[in-house]
DNA sequence: TGTACATCAGTGAACGCGCGTTCACTGATGTAC
DNA sequence: TGTACATCAGTGAACGCGCGTTCACTGATGTAC
């Protein structure tokens, strides 16, 4: 049973949690220090102490996310190699299921306009996740220089696709026959089926393979 | 030089532009009915006469917004057919124009829960603009029958690249490298590069490929 | 072990703000005759 | 062509609300001696 006191004993991390909460309840815009002070149980003054302000919040709220995406994206390369699949897949499924069953942290790390990026550590972090998808797709170049333009560009075209697809299916937004399936098929599906589609256009031709 | 009158004139026109103009400028939740109003030099309580409520006036903006972009994806897919080149790519890149071009309708069209959707007519002219790029996949495989959830499933990943991209250009996601460049050369270099890659990756393969 | 004191965490009242919505109203328009 | 009247568009005052931020404060903790 827990007694009432004076101090909270862990104030940020409630704070931090009841974000998370709100966010998950379908509205962002639902997050206030007001409401979130209310949840853990202190007087609406008391995260101002923590935080500073609402950006501050979020902006700590926004790189727990990075973290555990960074990390999620990590162990799904390295599951994937131990088991001789390939690491960029296991990686975009990775990133699409993070999106899902964290759709709190999703739905804030990308919204610049609420956070506080020049909070310390922010931008390290924040790209930290990012990069361990460029070296993923690196390594499926050996014959590129190592700095390659197309690396970073085709990483983005990594990221953009499950990016987009897991904004789409978190705001409700993909057709029904979609939407209802359960999320690896619809996923899986979108992209091999995507795959094929880009096959049947004729493309990509690599360069050297044009006569 | 333009009279003040006490009616408008059209009211309408004037408030979703000036919805436009909000959106615009960066803040999404800036868009108020009295912000609107005032920005259209009516009273605060006018654009209930027309929109009934906050909802109803994103709504009319974010179906203004569908129309426009199923007419955009049309042309580009028209005009490539003219000329030869895919089809599909064409309608890609007039999605990330689009967004990029039309910010505000982009940032409104997809956040239903900002929408009251239930408007009459609104569901069929957001589902057109989707209707036409199943329309561009279906048309590449010949060998499919009607309905195959293959050519859905194709278009979901299709949408979600350029939608992906789309969304992490406009919120400033991308990393500086690919943010700076002109967006042609940024967008179709994500794209491409990110074939080349799955190529490299030994994907996909076509069942029939496999022996 | 005890005590003084600095430090920190959280309180609660107050502030000014902009919002959406409602409502009785008034000014302008257009139509029927 | 004129007039009465219904309809519509927009007004302006009022309402209650929740917000972020500030600030003097108080309660609790921990450290130096």
């Amino acid at each position: 049973m827990r007694t009432r006191t004076y101090h909270h004993g862990d104030l940020p991390a409630a704070l931090l949690e009841a974000v998370d909460e709100i966010v998950r309840e379908g509205d962002i815009n639902a997050v206030t220090l007001r409401e979130a002070a209310r949840r853990a149980g202190v007087s609406h003054a008391a995260p101002a102490h923590h935080f500073g302000d609402k950006a501050g919040l979020l902006t700590a709220y926004a790189a727990q996310g990075f973290a555990a995406l960074r990390e999620r994206l990590l162990r799904a390369g390295a599951e994937a190699e131990a088991v001789g699949d390939p690491t960029l897949a296991a990686m975009g499924l990775a990133y699409i299921r993070f999106a899902v069953e964290q759709p709190g942290h999703f739905a804030v790390m990308f919204r610049p306009e609420l956070l506080d990026e020049d909070r310390p550590g922010f931008r390290e972090i924040c790209g930290g996740a990012f990069a361990v998808l460029v070296d993923a797709v690196r390594a499926l170049h050996s014959d590129r220089d190592e700095g390659d333009p197309q690396t970073l560009l085709a990483a983005t075209g990594a990221w953009s696709i499950v990016h987009g697809f897991a904004t789409l299916w978190l705001e409700g937004n993909l057709p029904e026959a979609v939407r209802t399936l359960p999320l690896h098929e619809a996923a899986g599906g979108a992209l091999g089926a995507f795959g094929e589609t880009l096959r049947a256009m004729g493309l990509p031709a690599t360069p050297s393979e044009r006569p």
